[in-house]
DNA sequence: CATGAATGAGTCTTCATTCAT
DNA sequence: AATGAATGAAGACTCATTCAT
């Protein structure tokens, strides 16, 4: 396990986590590290010199995601900005992002749902999204949800994020139609 | 493969599915047929008499899930009951199954984010629930959802309602308090 | 893991054992599993189907040939003759064995000083030895050795006679002068 | 490989040897170049720049181990003594070396059973040991192995005095009672 | 029909060794 | 000389599937 890692290994690890987002989305998790070290072209015991298991190898992709999508839906988020502009600039964004990245989201998606995810990522993880989440619940503060546990809010307003996403990737014609419209209804959601 | 079978091997073929949910709750889809015919108690290649391949005999699990579910939730509804009243009824009926049912709901969650499912089955049990879907649809009519996809409203609902039942199963004392909650959001989400 | 097994598979079971004491006596404990399955004329699988580790092939292969040693040595053995007799006849059946299964002694002895051994088999065929070391203590107590635990006279009377073996072996035309010569350390050592 | 080697490059593959022992000691033969770097603290590489091999580092510890001993038992005896003191003299030094070098005493021993000492070491070995040995052979000349094979007696001393350092790491309480009676029962069986 | 032994391709992982820096 | 990243050939073990009984 290379402790810091000169700049030509941090690039190996980094093409190795590239090349697991892509099979894994195009094969699941069940995709064997033998075909992720063939599509990154190392061998297959590079996979093992960066990361100590399979799981490690999918919990730091699963971590680096979801830093990534998070990246990607605050980043520059002007707080002066009303709060329903700020939260459409959110769903537009992570939306975006999710069709841009069809592959990335699959990937996050599945490893998800996976054992190969440590409790300790999916902690940190959660608890790096709290800052977006916390202005879902603010706008939840006076609908049906008011009092309910953040993590509630945030589990719905991912849902129905998904669901909409879903849609995009099914009918890319209707994408702005269908990012619109979900939109509003998570907006009616949290009421 | 027993065609119609007889009855002793229709029930053998209950069992066995039944097996593959338990296992499959415990410990998800990569569970071996071994370990499922062991629980059933029967001999490794007896579940092969009955389902062609695992991912048939996984296949069929999900059929099985699916049908129950939605009898669950549609029975005996009365058609003159309002609409609302409708909606909740089946609302509470499809949260209480999961409710008492946690591993059936697990066994169904992941064998259907799984390559197990054919095509096929997906799309017959997409059909199957329309008739309980058309209900939300039918209330989404003069909200945001309006002219939206039966799909998408129907993955809405269904999105809420797995979000709820997570959060029931996470805090059952304050499991009434989740379903409420879920259940205004999406009807508010609907419109 | 077959239960009690029919008759086939029990044949099968010491098949795979034989051919692990010819690979291991040719390549020491560090041989693999595909080449004791290749050996036998096997599938690699089938190995692990008959035993659930490498280190459980072993384990039995080591209680196997201790016990097919000790019968060896210890059959039919007339209490009537006097002790010297007898001590004879063990150290000739003994040097016997060695003589004539070189392969099973060379395994017997490699699987011995390896980890493969559990320390459950190892403590029963140290057990069931006991009967024949009583005879070598009983020889030793008038000697040097009177008062030493029988595990102490047990391990230099096996650690003199594998000497003589290993003599034997190496010059196998003057291995009746060896046999001899070794017996008679071994008889002054008890005393 | 360095041929000659300055001072430093000398005190380097000392170190490595003495990591060797402590890991082999440890986890056996079978352990890793790897770990025997990290114990010594320097890089994996570094053990092939003064080893060629990992057979060759083996190699190299039997030798200097074997010398080891062999300086500690033979070192400035007293041509004058007479003889049994000499043996017992040796018989102390010898049975102190293991007790007080477990690492080492185990380190030779599972070294010397394994594939890894290459026959030319192991001739040289035990060319050198014959000085010693032949004054156990002395011993012998008015016993049951006079007429033997120097090899013979010597392998059969070893194994006696290996026993006792068994037995002795056994029971340490009991270590010099162990080693006074392995001696008498050696001293007997020489004759 | 039911059984469970047998199969062999496939999986993750280890490790001695090489080599560019 | 020293480093440690990279390699790829094995290794132990798993598992869906087949088939003789």
């Amino acid at each position: 396990m290379p402790e810091a890692g000169n700049a030509r290994s941090l690039v190996m690890r980094s093409r190795i986590i590239e090349g697991a987002v892509e099979v894994v989305a195009d094969d699941g998790v069940a995709a064997s590290t033998a075909v992720i070290a063939k599509r990154v072209g190392v061998a297959q015991g590079s996979v093992f010199h960066h990361f100590e298991t399979k799981a490690g190898l999918l919990d730091a992709v699963f971590a680096v995601l979801k830093k990534e999508l998070r990246a990607a839906v605050i980043a520059d988020l002007d707080d002066a900005l009303p709060l329903d502009d700020k939260l459409w600039l959110i769903w537009r964004r992570w939306t975006d992002w999710g069709t841009r990245n069809p592959a990335r989201r699959r990937a996050l998606l599945l490893i998800g749902v996976s054992e190969y995810v440590s409790s300790q990522t999916r902690q940190e993880s959660e608890l790096e999204s709290v800052v977006g989440v916390e202005l879902f619940q603010e706008a939840s503060r006076t609908g049906v949800l008011r009092q309910q546990p953040i993590r509630f809010v945030g589990a719905l307003v991912e849902a129905v994020a998904n669901s909409t996403m879903d849609m995009m990737a099914l009918e890319p014609a209707r994408a702005d139609e269908y990012r619109l419209a979900g939109y509003r209804a998570m907006r009616n959601m949290l009421g």
